[in-house]
DNA sequence: AGTGGGGTTAATT
DNA sequence: AATTAACCCCACT
């Protein structure tokens, strides 16, 4: 699996250059999707032109692709436990300006109790965005569960450790509930091997309110 | 008003 | 540093 790689992309050059594979680093890949987020506002065409334009040699359309790309694995590992590749890191720990990255953020809002206006903006959490999810996500798949500080330095840039191991909390928290509120145990969950986290949540029918659950056999 | 989702912070290991 | 629990805000119902 593994996007950076994933279905190899070929650059077809007009008409006098051979096709020469499109291979993404490590650290293009970390531009890729750090990029990601700063356009995800624009979701047209322009949007790969952005990024493409961030990477040196990548054209928008390999951009595009590479996109393609990681909603794939992506969609694998979403729909399927979240499988660990055996493949971990590499050393890339290259210079990165974290510093102009990551932002102070971070403000108490609700704890002491004190509520002064004056004080320092009390920002609210900042809901994550769908892209900031699907890095998430990648990053759980590289790095896997647990090393929040790998994660929000390689692949959640844009997300302190802490702010990833709640998000991380939540996301597991609602996987079991949903899990849950489909499998009202019964004699079908018993398997040879240990158990499992796996079963795929049949996508959601529900988001509309209510969906009903039987709990009565027919 | 009650509930629950989704975020932060505090406490614990 | 990571995990767990408490807490808070807000959108819905």
């Amino acid at each position: 699996m593994m996007y950076n790689n994933s279905g190899n992309q070929w650059m077809l050059m007009g008409n006098s250059e051979a096709a020469v594979p499109v291979v993404w680093s490590r650290q293009e890949d970390k531009v890729f999707e750090k990029a990601l987020v700063d356009f995800s506002d624009q979701m047209d065409e322009n949007r790969w032109h952005n990024i493409a334009d961030r990477l040196p040699g990548k054209t928008p359309d390999d951009v595009r692709a590479h996109y393609e790309a990681l909603l794939h694995d992506l969609h694998e590992i979403d729909s399927g436990r979240v499988e660990l590749p055996s493949y971990f890191d590499d050393s890339e720990s290259f210079e990165w300006n974290q510093a102009e990255q990551r932002r102070p953020g971070q403000i108490s809002f609700g704890s002491g109790g004190h509520r002064t206006k004056n004080e320092v903006e009390r920002k609210k959490g900042t809901p994550w965005t769908e892209e900031e999810h699907r890095l998430f996500l990648v990053g759980l798949n590289r790095y896997g569960k647990g090393d929040w500080r790998s994660i929000s330095r390689n692949v959640v840039v844009t997300r302190t450790p802490t702010q990833v191991a709640s998000h991380a909390q939540k996301y597991y928290l609602r996987q079991t509930a949903v899990k849950k509120e489909r499998k009202r145990s019964s004699i079908h969950d018993i398997t040879t091997a240990m158990d499992s986290v796996t079963v795929p949540p049949p996508v959601n029918l529900p988001d509309q309110g209510g969906f009903q659950n039987f709990n009565f056999p027919m």
